[in-house]
DNA sequence: CATGAATGAGAGTTCATTCAT
DNA sequence: CATGAATGAACTCTCATTCAT
């Protein structure tokens, strides 16, 4: 049969990224095979190739997207909040609220770096970095503004978001804490963990150099 | 994972073990090839198995052991330090510091859960637990000490965790931060976030269910 | 090859016989795909079958016209002349020019007729024959007449036909060979070849078996 | 079973070639697969590459190993014949036989060199020259002796070479006609082609650039 | 204890071809 | 008459693993 009736090739290609996301989060990029992914999508293998160009291509293109949309839609929460204060309270409830959300997507864009190619993994590493450098511009606005001490935002900015992402390791909606108990966990966390009081050691100077993005080739 | 104790073969042993770190560290454990292996060891693929029963064999093994050797350590350090507070500087200070030593290790015990089979996942999950509890352990005197103010320890055991565990993502030794500096910044991030005060939210009663342990199938 | 005679089909037609050919003769049948002759048609791949019925259609259409119009091309050159030796003179210089027009058409006659399936292939071998056989006739009549002289004309002619063919190899046009000194040449080497004179062997009896034409699979 | 008792490798690589070389003869390369190819060796696919590296290889190999026994052996053939005719008459020998003996590395030697990718094509294009330039220097010699005849020796070498190796298209070994009379109607043909008389053409100047080597891209 | 040759499964990818739209 | 999506088979090549030597 050439085509299945209703079909068209958007939807089909929306079922490739939406069973590629699921297989990859759940096995690996590696471990996942066309075949397998094909089958979850009704098709034959060969037929992917009508949608995507590569393997690598699907993974590339799912991480990408991925990252944009998180820092456009960070960029949208954040336009209409002032003061560093709040800045970094709507920070830490967007992070959070959309890491539980995608999940899968935050997983693989963190462990499937090491799969990606070089010129697709520099790629997205700069992504990263943006987004990292939205959350540190906030620490150092309240920084300057007196309203947080810390020795490095650098520093703190990464372990800040390393606690954070955290939480999508864990968090099971319908579970015994709900979304706005862990954000108010966290964000009493951080907020103590940035409180300006006098026995701060102050700056070391510099700020560090940045993160490799967790990518253990570095 | 047979060994022939005293002979030749023990420094083979040696050599996949060291090998096999390497290379799952830096390209998964999917995408490593025994042939791959055997060439960095200076064998051929089929003279492995005079050292390994399989593949999935090899990474369990340094999963375990070194899981094993985490818990060792970490109990010998606590041993002989007193009070919540110090044993809390402790365990930040010894978390961090082998976290930094044993950067792949510590990466691959994460990142290679779901290349696991199931009866290993479980081993694994558990040595991990086992590890986390202590951490919990810690918390919980503390709370009980009126020392700490947390709402949940065990969330924020894991929030703690998930932070110091981040380090080993970009921490480069020789860089402009020492690990001394970088295990001041943290303390201070963590002590302060348990610091007890009036406006902390209390707990929200019974704890959260355990966290499948970083591994995305569970 | 169907064919709607007059339509806009009939050019894309020509199109794909064009691109074919060429693709055929610097890549091999079987190294040309049917997505890459569409792509230079400038059309999809399955659009291709609203002008031919296979693949291997197209190919054997591609010999069968050029071997036909070989032969009734030679035949109508013929038709004016007389006497074996002027015969064989126009015979030589139609052959060349021809082998040098139609280059490629010449090419894959003779590389892909393995390419052929079964019943083209005889289809094809028979066409090849009957061009031989004009030659060879040719000859037989140089030799009753007396002014030929060769041990056996079929063989001859094999030697003949080997020698000219391999022309279109290597001759190249605006070279600093012009086609009239190639076929100078030529002509000078088969006519003294076949030159009557008195230390040449005599037949050898009997015709020897007609060639496979140079299918190796025969 | 790992090892079939009483092969090795040597004869296993032995296997491939031979079979191989029959193969792409009776098939062409690109018609020729791996599956097929192991099967008559008698081995699985995969396991062809314990012998060689890719199928590109094994096609290079077959060439380069020929063309270099080729000109190996005429070397050795034309050592200790002394003057032009001599020389000329033992090449036209040597040539038929060799080419009737190994019929299908020569077939392949021609037919596949579009197979080559660009580096192998050009090793063997200059590997087939070297042959050629043999030949020419023996007209060369001729000439300058003023025992042959001819307007451009590359031409004629060309020529003789295309006649002579068409021979292996359809000669059949205890067909009608006997090795040796089919290299005594060639060795007239041309002796006589290049015998020394007065209404030859002379020589046109500037030898011709130096033909692709029938490679058809070209 | 190492080697080299084998297995059998499976990888990603390409292919000629079909056909509803 | 073209398209785009599908099929199912085939491709070259890699893999973990085995085992006679």
């Amino acid at each position: 049969m050439a085509r299945t009736a209703g079909s068209n090739g958007t939807r089909t290609l929306e079922s490739i990224r939406k069973a590629g996301l699921r297989l990859i989060y759940r096995q690996g990029y590696e471990a996942m095979s066309l075949r397998q992914l094909a089958s979850e999508v009704g098709i034959q293998a060969g037929s992917l190739y009508n949608h995507i160009s590569t393997k690598q291509d699907l993974l590339f293109d799912l991480i990408r997207v991925h990252m944009e949309e998180l820092i456009d839609r960070l960029d949208k929460t954040l336009e209409g909040v002032a003061g560093p204060s709040d800045k970094l309270d709507a920070f830490i409830r967007f992070h959070v609220e959309y890491h539980i959300a995608r999940k899968r997507e935050v997983f693989i864009s963190y462990s499937e770096l090491r799969s990606l190619e070089p010129k697709n993994y520099d790629a997205i590493v700069e992504l990263r970095a943006r987004y990292e450098r939205r959350l540190i511009a906030v620490l150092d606005d309240g920084v300057a503004a007196g309203v947080f001490a810390t020795a490095d935002t650098t520093v703190a900015a990464f372990g800040i978001l390393a606690m954070l992402t955290g939480v999508c390791t864990w968090f099971k909606p319908g579970g015994r804490m709900t979304k706005d108990e862990v954000i108010a966990v966290y964000t009493g966390l951080v907020r103590d963990g940035l409180a300006r009081d006098a026995d701060k050691p102050k700056a070391i100077s510099p700020p560090p150099p940045p993160p490799a993005g967790g990518a253990p080739g570095a």
